[in-house]
DNA sequence: CATTGTGTAAAT
DNA sequence: TATTTACAC
């Protein structure tokens, strides 16, 4: 929603410079046998010819619109020439038309601060350039370009008494600094529109005003290739004249609320209200952006922006191409993660950056229609893991925990397959995955801290990522646990090479352990980092991606979340409680064969006692082959965690809000007992050892002191453990 | 059956 | 923080 910034009155110079029909110029280009015909580029869709994203000016004279459909437009216009958008993964996809807009903003940075608005607009902050022109003294008629003598000056008489050309009022001595800025602006953006042309062959308008607001409003009432500046003394005419809804952000409900519910047709309309009246319909920031916008003031700031900050693709699925199956959405899943995955490697090559976030969202439909009418198929997200397969899996579990939360029925995984009572049927129209939180990666310096930023883990393995627990809930893994440790929480994500050697551990209220790695690069040196516990023995190899955590905001160790009262050694299962729409994942004990809960998802988490609950077994941790299914009911909590002490979160949790951990236990199922039984407790576990000999004297030699000893320390104790038992779990 | 695919920002 | 909503091209 539009918040009101601090104005910043007439000071500023601004321009927004549209590119003109863009898909089509930039086909024209490529193909110029095209030019100074009627032409559409349509958005690859087998349907009625395809949706139109962009008309050429002479297609236009035909009556012919964006959005119509190719079928229409032809029929409509019977030359025209239809231009299909190229797809890639089987769908529709601009980079090429991003491309040719990037090459349009190299040349128009150059001229002052820089924000691409979108795919074909450009916002310029020109005020210094425009200020250094004045002080160089104003233009002079015999030495205006071309371009700058045809600029549109609003409100200029150009015939009868007061006549004027633009030419002539960009020369004007005797007026405010304000116009003469803005007339020194113009000059500015028809060199920069000449230099766009001559450099790309893109013609694009533009408007020149005080503000963005205005400047936006401007650049489109002269099209194509043309440019318009509005001064400060014609805002008021101008905003009493054109329809409300041609201010940015009141196009859509907010626009005909006011128009609607308070007779607001023009901008202008708005002044009647007071501001307090304005915040006391709309809030305080929609409410003093209003009285801005009435007054045409904005004070919002050109920012310096060129790259996107989110990356997605999506497609959707319209009628009876909805997927009705997991099959065909895990296909379109895929084809749009390796998509993604594409643009992320590019990203990150040309520009350097990362993604932290993965962003899942559909559009799906319940086949007996929505029983809850208007309710939307959830958004979901968890940390990006860079790797097309990783990108999958975690895109998958995002589309399973909404259709969980989604459909009334079933709330297990996979309703296809779940027997035909349960069986909730879903039609998926649109489905998109984004990456966002895209920033430049540490360099120099921080290469150590990039080097070995914890990957995020899996949202399945996500044992509270994103859920604080307090440290006093951990316990650090004593040797003695450090044997059943190896396997667990590591599902999933143990195929990661080696690169490193544990090389101690210290409990206490922020634990830590440190690292020894290994490396080859010369630019990072081996060194210790001090890290948040990883499982396995001293002298054991650290694998980044499973076991190594950066020690930060005070992160749990995710190796070692467990209740105190239970042992260390178990699986990582899923559950899916019955009677509620959470999912919880599960550690099973050995010993009595209960299962240590910990909520992860994001709601607010009410397990309650005796609340039953089902569990799909994790296969891997398991070493079974397909899912099972068990249930189980919850029989005691142990704590509720939070950023808060523990002493005051040991009832069980209401209704908070917010995000926190639960540790419950509860009793499993007969079958959950056999099956760990069977499969973990009898299962022939592989072991591994390690010798002395494989950690690096010369690397030791090089350690402090008091680590040298703490390793010795602990190769001495460990020499009687040999070798460590290792689990399975998780291979 | 049918405005697609992207992207931003604020509100909740 | 995560998710939803609104808006724009």
């Amino acid at each position: 929603m539009p918040v009101a910034r601090p104005d910043s009155g007439e000071t500023r110079v601004i321009a927004h410079l549209d590119l003109d029909c863009f898909y089509v110029q930039v086909e024209q280009r490529k193909r110029p046998e095209l030019r100074g015909k009627p032409v559409a580029v349509v958005q690859f869709n087998p349907w009625k010819g395809g949706g139109l994203i962009a008309v050429s000016y002479e297609a236009r004279k035909c009556g012919v619109l964006r959005c119509m459909r190719g079928d229409d437009a032809k029929k409509m216009c019977p030359d025209i020439e239809l231009v299909q958008v190229p797809t890639a993964h089987g769908h529709a996809n601009v980079n090429y038309y991003r491309d040719a807009g990037t090459e349009v903003v190299e040349v128009l940075s150059r001229g002052g601060i820089c924000e691409r608005a979108s795919i074909d607009e450009v916002y310029l902050d020109i005020t210094e350039a425009a200020a250094a022109r004045l002080i160089k003294g104003l233009p002079s008629l015999g030495t205006l370009s071309e371009e700058a003598r045809k600029t549109h000056i609003l409100g200029l008489e150009e015939d009868g008494e007061n006549a004027m050309t633009a030419g002539e009022w960009l020369c004007q001595s005797n007026v405010p600094r304000c116009d003469a800025l803005l007339a020194c602006g113009a000059l500015i953006v028809a060199e920069l529109r000449a230099a766009v042309l001559a450099e790309t062959q893109f013609t694009c308008s533009a408007g020149i005003g005080h503000n963005k607001m205005l400047a936006k409003l401007t650049s489109s009432m002269h099209k194509p290739a043309q440019q318009t500046l509005i001064p400060s003394s014609y805002v008021p005419t101008l905003l009493a004249t054109i329809p409300l809804k041609k201010i940015g952000h009141l196009g859509g409900k907010l626009g005909k609320s006011l128009t609607e519910d308070l007779g607001v047709k023009t901008p202008g309309d708005l002044i009647q209200f007071s501001k307090l009246k304005l915040q006391e319909l709309y809030g305080v920031n929609t409410g003093n952006w209003l009285w801005d916008v009435a007054r045409g003031k904005n004070g919002d700031e050109v920012k310096a922006k060129v790259l996107p900050k989110s990356i997605s693709c999506g497609k959707t699925f319209a009628g009876r191409t909805a997927l009705t199956n997991m099959t065909s959405v895990m296909y379109w899943l895929g084809e749009m993660c390796d998509e993604l995955q594409e643009k992320l490697d590019i990203d990150l090559e040309v520009h350097n950056r990362k993604a932290k976030l993965l962003v899942f969202h559909a559009a799906v439909q319940l086949r007996g229609g929505n029983p809850q009418p208007g309710k939307k198929f959830p958004s979901k997200s968890c940390p990006i893991r860079y790797g097309k397969e990783k990108i999958l899996a975690d895109a998958r579990i995002l589309f399973e925990r909404g259709l969980r939360d989604f459909c009334p029925v079933n709330k297990s995984l996979s309703p296809v397959k779940g027997s035909s009572n349960s069986k909730c049927e879903w039609a998926v129209t649109a489905l998109s995955i984004g990456a966002g939180g895209i920033s430049t990666i540490p360099t120099g310096v921080n290469s150590i801290t990039s080097f070995f930023a914890a990957p995020p883990r899996s949202p399945e393995a996500n044992l509270s990522a994103s859920s604080p627990v307090s440290p006093t809930m951990c316990r650090m893994p004593s040797s003695d646990d450090l044997e059943g440790m190896a396997g667990f929480l590591s599902d999933g994500v143990t195929k990661d090479e080696e690169c490193g050697t544990l090389i101690s551990c210290s409990s206490g209220e922020r634990p830590s352990c440190r690292n020894l790695f290994h490396s080859d690069d010369d630019a990072n040196p081996d060194f210790d980092v001090k890290c948040t516990p990883s499982f396995g023995c001293i002298g054991s190899p650290v694998r980044q991606k499973s076991s190594l955590e950066l020690s930060r905001d005070h992160e749990i160790p995710r190796g070692c979340i467990a209740n105190p009262c239970s042992s260390l050694d178990g699986a990582l299962i899923q559950c899916s409680p019955v009677e509620d729409h959470l999912s919880v994942h599960c550690r099973v004990e050995t010993d009595s064969h209960t299962c240590a809960v910990v909520s992860i998802d994001s709601h607010p988490v009410d397990i309650s006692l005796g609340m039953k609950y089902e569990a799909t077994l994790n296969p891997c941790a398991l070493g079974i082959e397909t899912e099972e299914k068990a249930s189980g009911v919850v029989h005691s909590h142990l704590a509720r965690s939070s950023s808060k002490p523990l002493a005051e979160n040991v009832n069980p949790p209401s209704s908070a809000g917010g995000h926190g951990s639960l540790v419950a236990k509860a009793t499993s199922s007969p079958k959950l007992k056999d099956l760990w039984q069977r499969n973990v407790l009898k299962r022939p576990s592989g072991s591994w050892e390690y010798r002395q000999d494989e950690i690096d004297e010369e690397v030791l030699a090089e350690l402090p002191a008091e680590i040298q000893k703490e390793l010795l320390d602990s190769m001495k104790r460990n020499r009687a453990v040999r070798p460590v038992k290792r689990s399975n779990i998780g291979r």
